[in-house]
DNA sequence: ACGCTCACTTAGTATTCCTTTG
DNA sequence: CAAAGGAATACTAAGTGAGCGT
């Protein structure tokens, strides 16, 4: 039995083991974008930058897309990252207003003086003074291997930048995405373009590609690489770590510190979550052209490869990233090099978030009073803001701002659709949507009476696929948020929750008892905290190959146990006693096992929990930290390593 | 007020590493 | 010593929210 059987007494067992990748859809689905083969802008060899210019049609008029009574962004921008190069830099926003302003500007700036540098933002809080690194790690040049592509059944030697894309599909065979037919159009779209200017155009049904000679290679070079002697793989990994040393550190402030994700992308074929739009296109190669540099004015400019150039190197003081580039599959999107999860710049930003979020313990009441009150007797708007800042505060749920269409149709508070809540009266609600990552909410809570009316009221007369709280959005209830308390946003609750109840649950329920129960009573309080926030993973495949084993494991020893015990003999009491215990830990271990197999406990403790609560414990506890934290987690939270035993949140 | 971009945090999954087991 | 198993780390997608321009 899963925790979340638990918590929903009427969910059926067997949602939890369906595998990854396979998790329901959501109750309520918005009308699937139409698909759009007009899409332009990729058929180009991978590393080649433009693209011919070339009309395109619009995608669906608005009125296609889900009957919603509200704004929603219409779609025709999420296909200018498909319009030819030219007509977008006529266009405002996006990459093209960077690249844009970028030439005009070795002007002056920074304190207080006359004109700023056009990157820039006025009200911009400064955050370094000097800055100075290494630029990025490049991924290793594509070598052909000369594979055929089986096309009607004749082998087909492909060019370089050909047979590299079709590899990245090729080594996909295995993986869920390689059945969805989304990933597969959106690939075989890419993949066509690129042959069709050169000598395999002639390749242009996919029923007659057949990638199996690639695949084969592909796992045969699994082998080769997995016959390696050890040695000789931990000398070539010390040769690499070597070469790359100096790009994971970076100099702030005179301060040496380490960087976080400096080798770039490589290409490879979209994989994006749920029932994504887009997945499968192809991620073009990054090239030194495609990255801004941000370095310290007077710092040496990292390199370039030999042969290249930066596309722009600027000195913004007011963001923390060194390097960044534009994304080639959400065009509007942006990648960054940033400081690593050890450097001051993010421990003082971590440090920042959880004060933050005890400073909410201060105001919560008024808070909680305040949306009492509103649901009363405030207007419709009111109403709204109060609702869904209760849904926050008690159930740890996300914002949920508006998506475009090109992206997986996924929901938070803000978003949620009449068809995600079931009204259970007297007053429990139950809801499924699809939340963060298209994973999936389903829980039932009872709420506040006045809640259970505010929503039926909101709800009333409207479709499954309207909005629930047409009146707000995030803007707005962060605004009414800041009113209360400044600085407070939707997303402080669910630190603020999930600190709370950690600290809560380890001063109620730890044990007295040896450190593994102690750390038993640990994890179990994580875990609650993971539920709370809705923290999933996918199950394991091997998971129920191992339940299994564990299964015959116990019945062995329970089978043994009762012999024993049929023998009647005193000689056995010891042995039985023994044996008792370890069926009794088998059997806790087993349950466990499978009550977190579907919860994922890291992403709070890296995240959500102050790690502050967490020291102060394994002090009071005499538990040592590595009890609970992995040797990054222990770097990362360096900053809590001396807190008081007192430590409250 | 609204739409949109930018910068940064949060997230699940893939891969690697390390330990245990047979 | 290899294979299995599990923990830890690497990777990159997908959120939030400030702040800008209109």
């Amino acid at each position: 039995m899963t925790e979340r059987t638990m918590i929903l007494a009427t969910m059926s067992d067997s949602d939890d083991d369906v595998p990854l990748g396979a998790r329901m859809p959501q109750a309520v689905k918005r009308p699937a974008p139409k698909a759009d083969s007009s899409d332009s802008d990729d058929d180009v060899p991978l590393g080649a930058r433009m693209p011919a210019a070339k009309p395109k049609p619009k995608k669906k008029p608005a009125s296609a897309s889900k009957p919603k009574p509200k704004k929603r962004k219409v779609d025709s921008d999420s296909d200018s990252d498909d319009e030819p190069i030219g007509s977008l830099m006529k266009k405002s926003g996006g990459a093209k207003a960077r690249v844009a302003k970028s030439p005009a500007a070795k002007k002056r700036k920074s304190g207080g003086g006359a004109s700023s540098p056009p990157w820039v933002k006025s009200g911009a809080k400064k955050m370094w003074t000097t800055l100075e690194h290494c630029g990025v790690v490049f991924p290793p040049a594509y070598e052909p291997n000369g594979v055929p592509l089986t096309y009607d059944g004749k082998d087909v030697v492909l060019l370089p930048h050909e047979e590299e894309v079709a590899n990245f599909f090729a080594v996909m065979k295995d993986t869920d995405y390689a059945q969805k037919d989304v990933f597969v159009n959106n690939f075989w779209d890419g993949f066509k373009k690129i042959l069709r200017n050169g000598p395999h155009a002639h390749i242009k049904e996919f029923s007659k590609c057949d990638f199996t000679k690639m695949y084969a290679w592909h796992l045969e070079e699994r082998e080769k690489k997995k016959a390696i002697p050890n040695d000789e793989k931990k000398r070539a990994k010390a040769a690499k770590e070597k070469e790359e040393e100096k790009y994971t550190w970076a100099t702030i402030d005179g301060r040496k510190e380490k960087v976080g994700n400096y080798r770039v992308e490589p290409p490879g074929l979209f994989r994006g979550r749920g029932e994504h739009p887009k997945m499968g296109r192809i991620k073009k190669r990054i090239m030194p052209e495609d990255i801004t540099i941000n370095c310290g004015k007077d710092a040496k400019v990292p390199e370039p490869p030999p042969g290249h150039k930066w596309k722009e190197v600027i000195h913004n003081d007011t963001v923390t990233w060194l390097c960044g580039w534009n994304d080639s599959v959400n065009t509007k999107d942006w990648k960054y090099v940033q400081f690593g999860a050890t450097s001051s710049i993010k421990a003082e930003s971590d440090i920042a978030k959880y004060e933050k979020a005890r400073k909410l313990k201060d105001s919560v009441e008024k808070i909680r009073r305040d949306y009492f009150a509103k649901m009363k007797k405030g207007d419709p708007l009111e109403q709204q803001l109060a609702v869904t800042t209760y849904l926050v505060d008690k159930l740890a749920l996300r914002a949920g701002g508006e998506k475009d269409e090109d992206l997986a149709d996924t929901v938070g508070v803000c978003t949620l659709r009449v068809g995600h809540v079931e009204f259970m009266p007297p007053s429990t609600l139950k809801f499924d949507f699809l939340g963060k990552d298209s994973i999936r909410y389903l829980q039932e809570h009872e709420v506040d009476p006045l809640v259970f009316a505010a929503m039926s009221k909101f709800c009333k007369g409207k479709k499954p696929e309207h909005d629930i709280f047409d009146k707000i959005d995030p803007t707005k209830v962060n605004k009414h948020l800041q009113s209360l308390m400044p600085g407070l946003t939707i997303k402080v609750f669910r630190t603020y929750n999930a600190s709370y109840v950690l600290n809560k649950l380890l001063r109620e329920e730890t044990p007295d008892g040896t450190v593994m129960q102690k750390k038993a009573a640990y994890d179990a309080a994580n875990k609650e905290v993971a539920v709370l926030c809705n923290h999933q993973k996918g199950v394991s495949k091997a998971h129920d190959a191992q339940m299994e084993k564990l299964e015959d494991k116990r019945k062995a020893m329970a089978k043994e146990l009762a012999s024993l015990r049929k023998e009647k003999l005193d000689k056995n009491k010891g042995k039985i006693a023994t044996l008792k215990e370890r069926l009794a830990k088998l059997e806790l271990n087993i349950k466990m096992k499978d009550e977190l197999k579907t919860v994922s406990l890291g992403t709070s403790k890296i995240n959500y929990l102050d790690p502050r609560i967490t020291i102060a414990w394994c002090k009071r506890q005499e538990v040592p930290p590595p009890t609970v934290f992995t040797r990054a987690l222990i770097e990362k939270f360096n900053w809590s390593m001396e807190v008081e035993p007192t430590f409250d949140f």
